[in-house]
DNA sequence: GTCTATAGCCAGATAGAC
DNA sequence: GTCTATCTGGCTATAGAC
């Protein structure tokens, strides 16, 4: 029935020609850029060069296209997660590792705000709540949290929820206030506050 | 031309049947409930209990109901903020103040998330920019800054980006979890860090 | 000023030829 | 699997009676 390499990969049966890659790809980031409610299928469909028919072939509704969207961004979150904890073993170093990322992305926030937290944010609105995409923020919230476990601290989910709503703050007054340096600026008050709280021993 | 006494009070020429005001309270609240573009005019008009065509006598689009709305909550930051300045002398009591109201509204932003903050991400999204909407995050950015720098602290500008960005941040993951009390121990915290700052002399 | 009816448009979704 | 043409519904906005 099902190819058992494709299975393995993740891969749904044909994939010959990636487009069902290539539309997933172009929904991250035309609704990165308009919105959710704003996109159309047409817009995704002319940003990945698919005939706007052809996309109903790969997802059945706009909101199934938008799950994906979701648990694409999910795995990228996981398997950036993963390669951070392949690459440092002191848990502050991790935790300087993933905000100095998030802070060197000031450019792209400025423009359209954090990719995570917009979803989550227009996904809250809605009737059903925020379904899947509140793990966007989840993932790296029990990520965060595990690392100042790691440290032995006592309060590591307080510690984690003020670092994770920092950086979402701070995001939102980076794209509202187009000012990219806002992010800058407070990747280096989270490196020095990490280093005060996981003193190097 | 105009009504001396409408025009110094703000009020528009008829404002006999007040359904300028109600269309605008809400619109208010169904944009903070669902967002800005999936709240339909007819959404609007049936919870002011006005007929939709009536709506387009009060506001030539949606664009300018949206902006009417905008305006009405610049000028609720601005008077409860004013109100706050009448209140307390002190730059430290007014911003505990400040934020330990924002922080008692934990059950709404729970349900909604930050009517602010929100309205300036989903405007973001838009080709034009945030426009008035920015006005939102700058003016308790402004009046936050001039509270430390009363305290004294050369770093106010700073000091008003974190504070308002964590407040902002925490709005974010109480209403993404579903979660009240993240705002509250919020509260907490930032009133000690206040404390912290500025010392009761 | 108020309200009904509706025009006009555009989105999501489908049918069906290839 | 692919793509064109089209249906259907809902939304903004207008026309025009009262």
């Amino acid at each position: 029935m099902t190819d058992p390499v494709a299975t393995l990969t993740g891969e749904r049966r044909p994939a010959r020609s990636g487009k069902r890659e290539r539309l997933i790809a172009a929904a991250c980031e035309t609704i990165h850029a308009q919105g959710v409610e704003k996109t159309t299928l047409a817009d995704i469909a002319a940003a990945a060069g698919v005939p706007l028919g052809n996309v109903y072939y790969y997802f059945k509704t706009k909101d199934a296209l938008l799950q994906a969207v979701i648990e694409t961004h999910l795995a990228g979150q996981r398997s950036t997660l993963a390669a951070i904890d392949d690459a440092h073993d002191e848990p502050g170093d991790r935790l300087k590792t993933l905000f100095g990322a998030l802070a060197a992305q000031g450019e792209l926030i400025a423009r359209h705000g954090c990719p995570h937290g917009s979803l989550c944010m227009e996904l809250d609105k809605r009737a059903e709540g925020p379904g899947l995409a509140a793990e966007l923020v989840r993932v790296p919230l029990d990520w965060t949290e595990r690392q100042f476990r790691a440290l032995g601290r006592q309060d590591a989910r307080d510690l984690a929820v003020q670092l994770i709503a920092r950086y979402q703050g701070t995001a939102l007054l980076t794209s509202t206030l187009r000012d990219p340096d806002l992010m800058v600026a407070e990747g280096r008050r989270v490196a020095q506050w990490i280093d005060d709280l996981a003193p190097v021993t």
